[in-house]
DNA sequence: TTGTATGCGTTATCAT
DNA sequence: ATGATAACGCATACAA
């Protein structure tokens, strides 16, 4: 390649990556010949002398032996706008999906295959965290999912967005709200957005009201146990506000199924904004995260992290997505 | 690392890749040491030496400007069920998302950044596969979604699908179906949809009918306008094959918004096995692939290229998933 | 079974 | 503005 050019190696080198010191005949000759020669910089060589690899870490962590396509529709954005985030800043991704002991595997830096890592997983396989909790000391990582308020994260604006599900309905005439989720979960948001729900409730004057869900089912089946022993409490209610859009969507169901009229007598909204519930009949309000910006911010601090500097933000915009479970 | 095992670098080497002429004594020195400094190999500087990466590029490609959240699920799941599949074949997996001319870019290889590349896309991007196609000689990658038959390809066994679900609508006792779809798309398997379609009825002594969809238009609202034009139309029918979800799902709800009783007076059957489905009124009945199985088969068929070997199997199998858009 | 020596293709330092 | 040269950290051929 550098006699192609008729030149040194290292002008080679120096050409290609832009030195400003090489002299523009001699720069245009070298890329020309590299065109020529469909040449391209080795990345191994590259890297191992410089000692960066200019590659960020993905890891997605699911449920064992979950149906990857059951993965919530929220995470693969995640994936793939944290992707971007890092591809417009000049950082290649390197995925891994990982479920469990077996294969959980966070050692990018020590092996120089990447400068960092961010981790995506819900709070569920707490034996995931364990581990990724566990890795040495100048590990840069960042997180986003996890139950720990230890590690390195970014998340929602859980509470804001509950206020902003809580204040749609009491504008919208709601008055008896209950929430369907739980304080103790290890979904941490589940915790965060109920006490924006009950805060909103307060500041209007009203009483918050928890209906627990069951542990252990899948979402929907929760949202769906909850709204029947709602209904069979005898509690008197006129507004349904699910810590998730699943459980929501759950409640609905058990809603409509017994005859309750769907936003007339009883307004129902989600959290996530997942894509289900713009199909559901009514489609489903629900408080959505920008998962772009979540992407940037994953990126943003693990980069701030690698740099030695003061992190960026740590909270992700929500807005509200009203369509048709609450009333006009 | 070597003096801190008090051997040459060379038997560190070769204790931590496992060669056999280690003493076990020394091994376990070895691997105590590299505990002991939380030592792990550099990736880097092992495949400059060995010329092999272990890693495969895997390339998404999307449509200019979209939103990555409306990306079909069934590409998320392929994206995931292929990571996992290089990985159990011992491969990492460098993810990239490229969706425009500016960012298409293809020459891992070249930079030894990996040994291939499965492109995975719809056939929509016609100047990502242009830029794909011409690639130098050499390349090895395999693709999902290409318009052209000259790529080395993987796709599903459309055909034997649409069949399988032709024939279920034709033993559940419907005899006027229509195909809405497209024999000149450039997604080749809506063509060979439509084939599987017009095979199965022929099969059953019936005429063959395609209603067109519309170009340049959202998927559903094709399917809603060409729902709209078949009625309109005044042509008799009583089921609809749409040759995909999306387009089954706008004709449903345009079926449905006209009073036509789904599945009683028509049935509707889709194909993709897209989520919505599931939640439509009524549920969609589709056709489904494999997803995991396509993982595999676009990776081991990239191993086999990249080993210069005989590929494997291009076909991806599928199967049925009876819901609620065609009666018992 | 282990050690010695070499080179992979870069980037960076020091000359010129 | 460019060339010569020295690492970077490993895997492997060869020697012992």
């Amino acid at each position: 390649m550098a006699e192609a050019a008729g030149v040194s190696q290292s002008t080679v080198s120096r050409a290609l990556a832009g030195d400003t010191s090489i002299s523009e005949p001699t720069r245009k000759r070298v890329i020309e010949a590299a065109a020529r020669l469909n040449y391209q910089v080795d990345e191994n060589a590259a890297r191992l002398r410089r000692g960066r690899t200019g590659t960020l870490a993905l890891v997605m962590i699911c449920r064992p032996g979950q149906d990857r396509k059951d993965l919530n529709p929220f995470y693969f954005a995640l994936l793939g706008s944290t992707c971007a985030a890092a591809s417009a800043r000049g950082y290649e991704v390197l995925v891994a999906f990982q479920d469990s002991p077996e294969n959980f595997w966070g050692h990018y830096q020590e092996r120089r295959k990447a400068d960092g890592m961010v981790v995506i997983g819900t709070s569920e396989n707490t034996a995931a965290w364990d581990y990724f909790g566990k890795l040495p000391e100048g590990t840069n990582w960042v997180c986003w999912g996890a139950p720990s308020e230890e590690f390195p994260w970014v998340r929602s604006d859980n509470q804001a967005g509950a206020m902003l599900a809580t204040r749609h309905m009491l504008v919208r005439g709601y008055r008896s709200i209950v929430c369907i989720g739980s304080e103790t979960s290890p979904q941490r948001q589940f915790k965060e957005r109920f006490d924006g729900y009950a805060a909103a409730m307060q500041d209007a004057g009203l009483e918050p009201f928890l209906q627990r869900i069951e542990r252990g089912l899948p979402r929907e089946e929760q949202g769906r146990r909850a709204a029947a022993a709602l209904i069979e409490s005898g509690r008197p209610f006129d507004g349904i506000f699910g810590v998730s859009d699943e459980i929501a969507l759950g409640a609905l169901k058990e809603l409509t199924s017994r005859g309750f009229r769907v936003p007339e007598d009883v307004g129902v909204v989600g959290f996530d904004g997942v894509r289900a519930g713009a199909w559901s009949i009514p489609p489903l309000t629900t408080v959505e995260s920008d998962f772009e910006v979540a992407g940037s911010l994953l990126v943003d601090r693990l980069i701030a992290m690698i740099g030695g500097q003061e992190p960026s933000s740590r909270r992700v915009p929500v807005r509200l997505v009203v369509r048709g479970s609450t009333r006009a």
